[in-house]
DNA sequence: AGCACGCCGACT
DNA sequence: GTCGGCGTGCTC
């Protein structure tokens, strides 16, 4: 008789023992029985009979996990504070499958580089992990492509990940077409018909480019050479749910694990990123436009300064776009006489305006009801609304400018890849003025001939209580002025009190990341390290005494600082109280072994946060 | 008595 | 995480 531990996927236990008379090999999938439940369970470890009775192995896969995919749930589990069936969840298995030659090996015309792109190569070539450090236009893509080329013609694979991939439609073409067959997709939006066809090339080895979501680090891939993260900055590469895994994190852990090449990529690095690898700096566009700052200290709102731009712009037969951070018509309600603002009754925040559905709308848990006529507080009817969102911009650019063609562009009225690509299209092909949007104007969109970019609400960005809030928002800034001036010279004009500020650094945010070191250094990453332990509940008061219960135990260790043990900014969500202890440390291991051996049943753990709400 | 709810521990 | 057992407290 043979006995194994067995981790079973998506639960919370440790590897459980169970036996079997057939001898199992290591990492093999199998089913077992849990709480009389079949389950799926990963075989990691032979041992011997222990002196509990065990169950018995009920089926044994073909699907089967790798070591390196073992030894990358391992180091999940351990780094971000889970079981280790928890990070198998995220894994998909291996199936055996004959290996397809490519008969239909049509070699793509080969990629030319310019001789800046070929010295960035040569400098990824050299280093484990590098950072791309590319201005907005100055080639990164095809380096990327050229790269690949290289990896198929040492019939290795590569993994290409991108932030919310079905949203990035003109960069799958252009690999799809270059590649062909050699190139698939994968995101969580793939239908089960697609995501068969999909792991079938992978599994026979036909598939060499993998393009993808996060989630595509855990594809059973074989001869895997090179990781390249688009856009590494993106937060979407940071999980939500547990295990709150950053892929990019992840990526530069696994160029290790496989011992391969790990190229980050971005016009507006990361800090983290920045200080931790070497990079290699490509300035400008090959279309060098040059491009005038505008700025207006105003109040954020459409002004008639605004509104001269925009006019201009139409009269020249040129496209417009308009960035805020808000979507809706407003942010807020607020009553004019008792100064009440509408919240969600779920959640402890306000309740955005979306007047075409006449409604006011929770932003976090989706909670709706009609629009208030009179304050719910002492029913006046002086109810005013706050920060104006891409809809309401949406609304007075139409009425200010009646032959011009709007759009907007959110997630709102873009819910699909679909219909992305169709307002892509639409914007392109010059059936639309001006867009107005969210930050999915900014996500590496091509747009051929917009020559003026707005922006709004930049210090609404930048008085986030974040420590990467002047990051993020610089960052946004710079990206939604690069989407602006492609073809000709262009203008980019942005509402903001912080002049001084913007003007330093949006042409230079090198600058910027040498700057903001100091403000980092000795108490925030990448110079101290971050987790923050979340607890949540319907009972408050129950939410509060685990937090004081797990304040009380992290306290005893001096290689951690408790920073802080309170309310969340955002105190309820979808009726929950939620309560937040933040913790900083030097090392990563310091701050695991104390949250380890502190953590008790309502304790989620948020290693490397970066959502502070 | 009957049951809804919350708490707690086991799960191999 | 999920289930079941058990105690509490409320309703019929």
């Amino acid at each position: 008789m043979y006995y194994y531990k067995i981790s079973i996927i998506g639960s919370v236990l440790e590897p459980l023992t169970y036996h079997s008379e057939e001898k199992i090999s290591l990492y093999s999938q199998v089913t077992v029985l849990l709480n009389n439940k079949e389950k799926n369970g990963v075989v990691v470890e032979e041992t011997s009979e222990p002196d509990f009775k065990t169950l018995k192995v009920l089926d044994i896969s073909t699907h089967y996990y790798s070591k390196k995919q073992y030894e990358l749930a391992k180091f999940i589990a351990g780094y971000y504070i889970c079981a280790l069936g928890e990070a198998f969840a995220l894994m998909l298995p291996f199936e055996d499958s004959k290996t397809v030659d490519n008969e239909n090996k049509s070699t793509p015309s080969s990629i030319t580089l310019s001789q800046r792109q070929n010295e960035a190569l040569k400098f990824l070539h050299k280093h484990e992990v590098s950072l791309l450090f590319g201005d907005t236009g100055s080639g990164k893509t095809e380096i990327y492509m050229k790269y690949f080329e290289e990896i198929i013609s040492q019939d290795k694979r590569a993994i290409f990940l991108m932030p919310e991939i079905s949203l990035t439609p003109q960069m799958s073409k252009r690999l799809e077409e270059h590649f062909g067959e050699q190139f698939i997709m994968w995101h969580s939006k793939l239908t089960p018909k697609q995501k068969k066809e999909a792991l079938e090339k992978i599994y026979d080895g036909r598939a060499k480019i993998i393009a993808g979501a996060r989630s595509s680090l855990f594809l059973p891939i074989k001869d895997l050479g090179l990781i390249v993260v688009d856009e590494e900055h993106d937060d979407s590469y940071k999980s939500s749910s547990r295990p709150r895994y950053n892929a990019r994190d992840l990526a530069v852990y696994m160029g290790k694990l496989y011992n391969i090449p790990v190229v980050l990529g971005s016009a507006t690095p990361s800090l983290n990123s920045y200080v931790k690898y070497p990079h290699i700096r490509l300035k400008g566009g090959h279309f060098r436009a040059k491009r005038e700052f505008i700025y207006e200290a105003k109040e954020e709102s459409l002004t008639p300064l605004i509104f001269y731009h925009l006019k201009n712009t139409i009269k020249q037969e040129k496209q417009a776009i308009v960035f805020l951070p808000t979507r809706a018509n407003f942010k807020y309600l607020v009553c004019k006489d008792c100064g009440a603002t509408y919240k969600c009754p779920y959640c402890s925040v306000g309740m955005s305006i979306h007047q075409k559905a006449n409604a006011i709308k929770c932003h976090y848990c989706n909670y709706m009801q009609a629009i208030p006529k009179v304050c719910a507080e002492c029913g006046s009817d002086h109810l005013s609304s706050s920060r104006i969102g891409t809809a309401e911009a949406l609304k007075e650019i139409e009425e200010e400018m009646q032959d011009v063609k709007v759009e907007q562009f959110d997630r709102d009225t873009i819910t699909t890849a679909n219909k992305l690509k169709k307002a892509l299209k639409r914007f392109n092909d010059r059936e639309v003025d001006i867009l107005v949007g969210t930050q999915m104007l900014s996500k590496g969109h091509d747009y051929h001939d917009v020559e003026l970019a707005v922006i709004l609400g930049v210090d609404n960005m930048l008085s986030i209580a974040d420590y990467r809030a002047r990051e993020k928002a610089l960052s946004s800034l710079i990206q939604v002025a690069g989407r602006s001036g492609r073809a000709s010279d262009a203008k980019v004009l942005v509402q903001t009190f912080n002049e001084e500020f913007i003007k330093a650094y949006i042409e230079n945010y090198e600058e910027f990341l040498e700057y903001e070191k100091m403000f980092r250094e000795g108490l925030y990453p990448p110079y101290k390290k971050l987790c923050r332990v979340l607890f949540a509940d319907k009972n408050g008061l129950k939410a509060q005494e685990k937090m004081r219960e797990m304040e009380e135990c992290l306290k005893k260790f001096d290689t951690i600082e408790v920073v802080g043990a309170k309310k969340c900014a955002v105190e309820k969500v979808a009726n929950k109280y939620r309560f937040e202890i933040l913790l900083r440390s030097d090392k990563a291991t310091d701050l695991i072994k104390a949250v380890k051996s502190c953590k008790n049943s309502m304790a989620e753990i948020d290693m490397d946060p970066i959502d502070f709400a």
